[in-house]
RNA sequence: GGGUCCGUGUCCGAGUGGCCAAAGGAAACUGGCUGUAAACCAGUCGGCUCAGCCUACGGGGGUUCGAAUCCCUCCGGGCCCA
């Protein structure tokens, strides 16, 4: 812990896209404090797009700080108005608190909520405790007096709405960054807290924070932003053909997690190492002249996607999901013995059918499409036939009339079904 | 409260009585090339019992042989005035 160099490290992983002020490393250094980060309570799990975060905060409290992991459950309700978000509706209390166990178990995967962690034990907080039951009044006297409109006009946050012609802004969200100053507000006062992390897009709440602390305790507060993590081609980061990936495993499988970063660009995948590993920088530099030399071994979004998933769920899964796509990937599925196969198939998206039913008739290769999931309508099922995209046990399917018998499966049980290059599905017939 | 403009497919955005399942762009999907990469090229991109039919242009109602397009009304949003 103690040679562990919080902001060489940072620095070195390009983590650091703003901070506050010069010396707040030095700060962090010399005391250790507690640090705050925010994250969206809206589902019962977090997605890859919070990954950047988490990670960072495990990184602070590897250097001996306190992470505090902010749950917004009051400003959730708002609705942060730097997207294209629209008026957010508010999550009962029941839904709130399944949400924020969910979550708990997640951050618990980065951070150290154990007594182990000593001064550093993470904890995690809902903003409702304090903006819940606050009067408008206190708010308008103790946070709002501190800021003119004419500043919060100039945020980019709001200028943007302002810019479109077509919407405005709600006072509502408007707000926004005032609850959260007043979050940093209240985490400075009562928990210790001096720091504020996010992503780039937060640095205006961020300083919105700082300086209402400065104006009503004097105190000195620092935040710092992280990049947007993006794809090469610049776009949004964390979107799979099925949408968000999740960590939690119900929704996103530790196989499809893996797959997820399996596919990273060559052009990007250093900076994920540096991002969401905590992989040495040496062992990372040597990924990346792998990269460069021999691109088409993929080593680095192999280490990549067994880092990550191993972090998101464990090592064994990382393991099972890692020999998963080795076998798929590996070109040669109708000459896998059947134990491999049978090793694969819990990882991979798969369902059932009834074996009886399944001697009687003849299965629909369409409607099993249709069935599975791999395809949303028979029409897609049958365009994606047409074109060449669909296979039963490597085999391309030819004729969109086809139909399956027993004598199809491998095995006698298995159908391992393929849409493109990478969707698989396999069908256990039981 | 008054005036005015707007609400189109996943998103952006044309269309202002028939030629509209609706231009164009983006995203996405598939194929080709590769390396489970990017770029590039090609195709696809509402559904179905698929040469036909159904559903769709904020909701509902109406005019018309015929409406995304016209009228009424409701909902939602922008701007201006009070």
């Amino acid at each position: 812990m103690a040679t562990f160099n919080l902001e060489a490290d940072l620095k070195a992983r390009g983590l650091v896209f703003q901070q506050t002020d010069d010396e707040l490393f030095t700060r962090l250094e010399a005391q250790p404090t507690s640090v705050y980060c925010g994250f969206d309570p809206t589902a019962d799990s977090l997605h890859v797009g919070n990954l950047l975060m988490l990670c960072t905060l495990r990184r602070f409290q590897m250097a001996g700080h306190r992470p505090i992991a902010l749950a917004g459950g009051a400003t959730g309700m708002v609705g942060d108005p730097g997207g294209r978000s629209e008026e957010r509706n508010l999550l009962d209390a029941d839904q709130l608190s399944a949400n924020l166990s969910g979550i708990k178990v997640q951050l618990a995967k980065f951070l150290d909520f154990t007594d182990a962690a000593g001064t550093a034990k993470a904890v995690q907080l809902d903003n409702a405790s304090w903006l819940g039951g606050m009067s408008i009044l206190t708010f308008l006297r103790d946070v709002g007096k501190h800021f003119t409109v004419n500043e919060m006009v100039a945020k980019d946050s709001v200028k943007s709405r302002f810019e479109r012609p077509d919407h405005g802004i709600s006072y509502t969200e408007f707000s926004y960054m005032l609850l959260q100053a007043a979050d940093f507000l209240h985490l400075y006062k009562n928990e210790g807290c001096t720091v504020q992390i996010g992503g780039s897009d937060q640095w205006g709440n961020i300083t919105m924070g700082t300086s209402l602390i400065r104006k009503v305790t004097g105190g000195l507060s620092a935040g710092v932003t992280m990049p947007l993590v993006t794809k090469a081609d610049g776009t949004k980061f964390g979107k799979s053909v099925d949408g968000a990936v999740w960590l939690d495993r119900n929704r996103t499988s530790p196989y499809q997690l893996f797959q997820f970063f399996v596919g990273a660009d060559d052009q990007m995948v250093g900076a994920y190492l540096r991002f969401f590993t905590f992989l040495d920088l040496e062992e990372i530099a040597r990924l990346d002249a792998e990269t460069k030399e021999h691109p088409e071994r993929r080593e680095a979004q192999r280490a990549l996607a067994f880092e990550v998933t191993s972090l998101v769920h464990s090592r064994e899964d990382a393991t099972r999901a890692e020999a998963a796509s080795v076998a798929l990937f590996s070109g040669t599925l109708a000459q896998l013995d059947l134990s491999t196969l049978k090793s694969v198939i819990d990882d991979v998206p798969n369902s059932s059918l009834d074996r009886f039913k399944f001697m009687n008739i003849r299965i629909d290769v369409v409607a099993l499409m249709v069935e599975t999931g791999l395809v949303r309508s028979k029409a897609e099922a049958r365009r994606s036939i047409e074109q060449g995209g669909f296979y039963v046990n490597d085999q391309r399917v030819t004729d969109a009339e086809r139909t399956l018998t027993w004598s199809d499966c491998l095995y006698d049980s298995y159908l391992v079904l393929r849409k493109g290059r990478r969707q698989y599905h396999v069908v256990i017939v039981q």
